[in-house]
DNA sequence: CTGCTAGCATA
DNA sequence: GTATGCTAGCAGA
């Protein structure tokens, strides 16, 4: 190639500057003016001139004034808010860094950014030139040509016409009309009603363009045809809007768009002004420039480079800090090769603390296969690995078995400490692949439950809120929805930009996590000694999966079946029609329009409620309720229960795997889904049957231990209540002293409806309730209710100071705690808004009991399977249900095991009240109550 | 095809 | 009145 094609690289800064602003975590300059956009747009040209070396190059702006947009559609923008004033107070000197970094900058009067750089664009494709547009805004993709290329460096999006054409469904020529079409909500541009990006895609597709369509607009059917003629009027002025211009004049000559050096001198200044050190320094060793670029950074976003680029020379680099710097390097590698293979096996053997995340198949960790591995050992340094990417093309990857084979050492090496976001799930899937992980010293999801239960803690949430960094959605990258593809269909570059800076990102985060939860003795406390190893008792519960007997569902399934049938009949017969019983709002029409039957009450919405409370009073006027009420009773049995959980069965171990949420419930308690193993009937004796289907195989049984009455000895114990601490230490029933205590009564003679009362007041107790929620759950006065609870509270006066006290804490703090120091932020504690802070106190109240609670039995949960474990026992666990453990265990083992499981549940903590746990054994789940 | 509501299962 | 998760129905794409 003899002939040079000139390169011109055009930005379009305002697009990145809210982006920045936004993407960034505030940054502020020693004397405290704000920073981080600045900082975020400095980089980004940096990144851009080394990405794209360019014979010309541009940082266009918008003109402070109107342009003609304005003119035609005085609408135009009219819907965007005013600029952030700490966004505001960047621009002028963003602008002048700029200048100063040598960057020419273009801004013409009365004309958009987008009109500047679609002239220079067109100019420059007649000129023959090649031309990268850099900008956030997807409308600029109208410009993209064979010339022409679009770039978004914020979201790592590169589009040239096929890209864009399988993005938008439409080619860069068809934008235009696109845009026509779907409209703008961002600039306030109105499109066709009901029109959105599919249907605008797809009217393009069939009908070739707007022109041809709105030409034919009386064949469109349906909603989109009304809209789209309504909209025939407009069109024209939307098109007029949505057009980049390419034939504006420009005020300078494009020869003189070139790079002219940065002005060091002014450039340093702006630097110490604004406390970028590292740039500064970097630019200081501008003489010698190191293939690093600027290296780590205080603050953000120092340069990235491109995937796959040659290593630099290993630079030590302090680990990671208690601070929250992000080191924004995309230094991502995907390997290939042995030789690179040998390179990150060495590394992972050599560092301290690594990162590692794997890419599967499947969010259901016992069925996910392993599609790639990502490693991390340094920030801004990562390795994506792919094994099984499976699309047409992919390039050869290195072979699974033997490349797996390779790390397995290292993952199973429990010395070697490894780090991971949800580490829980990625060791699920190596076991499916053979490999035992251990050695999980940290787990960064966890980290973060423990410091605040209430924030997400998502990898995209944790990176937004401890490193200021935006990360790639998995969204983006493998789509979402029904189109959702699977991450093997995921094109390597693309994957290796997701997740090797995953496996960046978890590392950096555990860089700030870590430290901040080791500076709290209570945090670390239920970090290392609670969640950290329960962790791994979760995992091994999942794996064990327990045994249902499918069959005996299949019968119920097909009882319920005969049951509901004959209900509905009636039902029919009662209504005087046909009706989906399943449907509130049908059913609210029978019974209060047509049957005329009285609203009890409402739902949120308005609807009258037809829920349990209401029929059961219905109930007492007409037939009709009572039949809904056990239909709806026999449904919920069959759709939740009977039909679904043989549907769970994994077809490998024939057994059902629940999935434990540790950092869902902000009480500290577990949850469990895909399926809820914790919402399994217990209450009716139809309910109860379907425990009968969860059984131990031949040899085995079943054996449950609860903790009885937890959270009231828990309650005893935080308040040192004595009336209350004694009762449970003589072993009392302790609904049954209650209610003597607050009947007046002798123990004796409490009555059965009396004892039922104080078992309500007592669980109203832990929930924090008030005398009008106890009325309301009693059926009684609220007057009387109140009276109960004042008694309650005269005779058990420690109790009443404790919520007092809990109360008082907690808006002091700002959050309570456990008796093992595990936190609970209550954010609205102090709300002006009474309803929202009443609430918190309710939550003030039982987050304490419930919390300790969970903190106790998973200690348990930790001590059992250590036990288990070290006896070599063939014994499982193989559920949690808040306060009870159950557990398979061998004919053989069975004696031996229950009283040591009861040993140590009880044995866990020394509390003011005996710890009681009942165990039983039986063939099924039912009979070992 | 996705997101919401109503209702209900557990501790 | 605390804490969860799941299903069916239904509306809006």
């Amino acid at each position: 190639m003899t002939e040079t094609t000139k390169r011109i690289l055009l930005v379009d800064a305002f697009s990145y500057l809210y982006r920045a602003f936004h993407a960034i975590r505030e940054m502020r300059s020693p004397a405290g003016e704000p920073t981080n956009a600045i900082y975020g747009v400095l980089s980004m040209l940096k990144k851009l001139r080394q990405d794209y070396p360019s014979d010309y190059i541009a940082c266009v702006f918008d003109p402070k004034g109107k342009t003609f947009r304005d003119e035609i559609y005085p609408e135009y923008k009219a819907t965007r808010s005013a600029m952030p004033e700490d966004l505001a107070s960047q621009i002028d000197p963003l602008v002048e860094a700029i200048e100063a970094t040598g960057w020419p900058i273009v801004v013409v009067d009365g004309v958009e950014a987008d009109d500047v750089i679609g002239t220079l664009a067109y100019n420059a494709s007649q000129a023959g030139c090649r031309t990268v547009i850099s900008t956030g805004d997807k409308d600029l993709t109208q410009l993209v040509s064979d010339k022409v290329l679009w770039v978004n460096t914020m979201s790592n999006e590169r589009l040239g016409p096929e890209g864009v054409k399988e993005k938008f469904g439409v080619p860069p020529e068809r934008i235009v009309d696109y845009l026509t079409l779907v409209g703008d909500s961002v600039d306030n541009v109105p499109g066709v009603d009901k029109v959105g990006p599919k249907t605008a895609a797809k009217l393009l597709q069939d009908y070739g363009s707007l022109d041809a369509l709105v030409a034919k607009a009386d064949e469109v059917k349906g909603v989109v045809g009304e809209n789209l003629r309504k909209a025939l009027d407009w069109l024209p002025t939307a098109r007029v809007l949505v057009t980049v211009k390419h034939d504006v004049p420009l005020p300078f000559n494009v020869d003189s768009l070139t790079f002219r050096g940065p002005n060091k001198e002014k450039l340093l200044a702006l630097y110490d002004r604004f406390g970028f050190r590292t740039m500064r320094d970097a630019l200081l060793k501008d003489d010698a420039p190191s293939p690093l670029g600027e290296g780590r950074v205080e603050g953000s976003a120092p340069p990235s480079r491109a995937v796959n680029s040659a290593q630099p020379a290993s630079v030590p680099t302090p680990p990671p800090t208690p601070t929250a710097s992000f080191v924004a390097t995309r230094n991502y590698e995907t390997v290939l090769t042995p030789e690179a293979l040998d390179k990150w096996v060495a590394k992972v053997e050599g560092a301290p603390l690594v990162c590692f995340d794997t890419e599967t198949t499947s969010l259901d960790p016992m069925t996910a296969e392993l599609v790639g591995l990502a490693l991390s050992v340094e920030p801004g340094e990562a390795a994506y690995i792919p094994l099984r990417h499976t699309y047409p093309g992919a390039p050869d990857q290195l072979p699974f078995a033997a490349t797996l084979a390779r790390f397995k050492p290292w993952l199973e090496d429990a010395s070697r400490a490894k780090v991971a976001q949800n580490a829980k799930y990625d060791c699920h899937v190596l076991a499916n692949e053979g490999v035992r992980v251990r050695g999980i010293a940290h787990d960064t999801c966890i980290a973060s439950y423990v410091i605040d239960s209430y924030q997400r803690h998502d990898m995209d949430a944790l990176a937004m809120r401890h490193l200021g960094a935006k990360t790639i959605p998995f969204e983006d990258v493998a789509g979402k929805g029904a189109k959702q593809i699977s991450f093997a269909q995921v094109a390597l570059d693309k994957a290796t930009e997701y997740s090797a800076e995953d496996a960046d990102v978890t590392l950096q985060l555990q860089g700030v996590l870590g430290p901040k939860v080791a500076a709290d003795p209570k945090l670390d406390r239920v970090y290392s000694e609670i969640e950290m190893p329960v962790s791994r008792v979760l995992f091994a519960m999942e794996r064990n999966g327990v045994l249902i007997d499918s069959q005996l569902l299949a019968k119920q399934t097909h009882e319920l079946s005969e049951k509901m049938l004959a209900l509905e009949h009636r039902a029919y017969e009662e209504a005087g029609q046909p009706f989906n019983l399943g449907s509130p709002k049908q059913l609210g029409e029978i019974l209060f329009v047509q049957k005329q039957l009285p609203v009890k009450k409402k739902t949120p919405s308005g609807a009258p409620s037809t829920d349990e409370d209401v029929l059961e009073q219905l109930a007492l006027d007409h037939p009709l309720p009572k039949i809904l009420l056990e239909h709806r009773g026999l449904s919920k049995l069959k759709s939740t229960y009977t039909d679904k959980l043989p549907r769970m069965v994994n077809a490998k171990t024939g057994r059902v795997h629940t999935n434990y949420g540790q950092t869902v419930a902000v009480t500290g308690r577990l949850s469990s889904t895909d399926p809820n193993l914790q919402n399994i009937p217990v209450r009716t004796a139809e309910g109860r049957r379907i425990r009968e289907a969860f059984i131990a195989p031949p040899g085995s049984k079943i054996v449950s231990a609860d903790y009885s009455q937890i959270e009231l000895r828990i309650m005893a114990h935080l308040s040192g209540d004595k009336s209350l601490i004694d009762a449970f230490g003589r072993g009392e029933d302790i609904h049954r002293h209650t209610a003597a205590e607050v009947f007046g009564a002798a123990t004796a003679d409490v009555t059965s409806e009396q004892r039922r009362y104080a078992k309500v007041i007592n669980f109203g107790l832990i929930y924090g309730m008030s005398a009008f929620g106890l009325a309301g759950n009693l059926g009684i006065e609220r007057s009387a209710a109140a009276s109960y609870m004042d008694k309650y509270f005269a005779r058990y006066p420690g109790v009443a100071q404790y919520m007092e006290r809990t109360r008082a804490e907690a808006k002091e703090k700002g959050y309570v705690e456990t008796v093992f120091g595990r936190r609970l932020w209550l954010p609205d504690i102090k709300s002006a808004n009474a309803p929202r802070r009443q609430g918190a106190e309710r939550q003030a109240i039982n987050a304490p009991m419930q919390g300790t609670a969970a903190d106790l039995i998973k200690l348990a949960m930790i001590a059992v399977q250590g036990w288990l474990e070290r006896e070599k026992l063939a014994t499982r666990l193989v559920m949690q249900v808040h306060d009870e453990l159950v557990l398979e265990v061998p004919d053989t083992e069975l004696s031996r095991v229950k009283s040591e499981v009861e040993k140590l549940m009880m044995g866990v903590a020394k509390l003011d009240v005996p710890l009681v746990v009942e165990a039983g054994v039986g063939e099924n789940w039912e009979k070992a109550h």
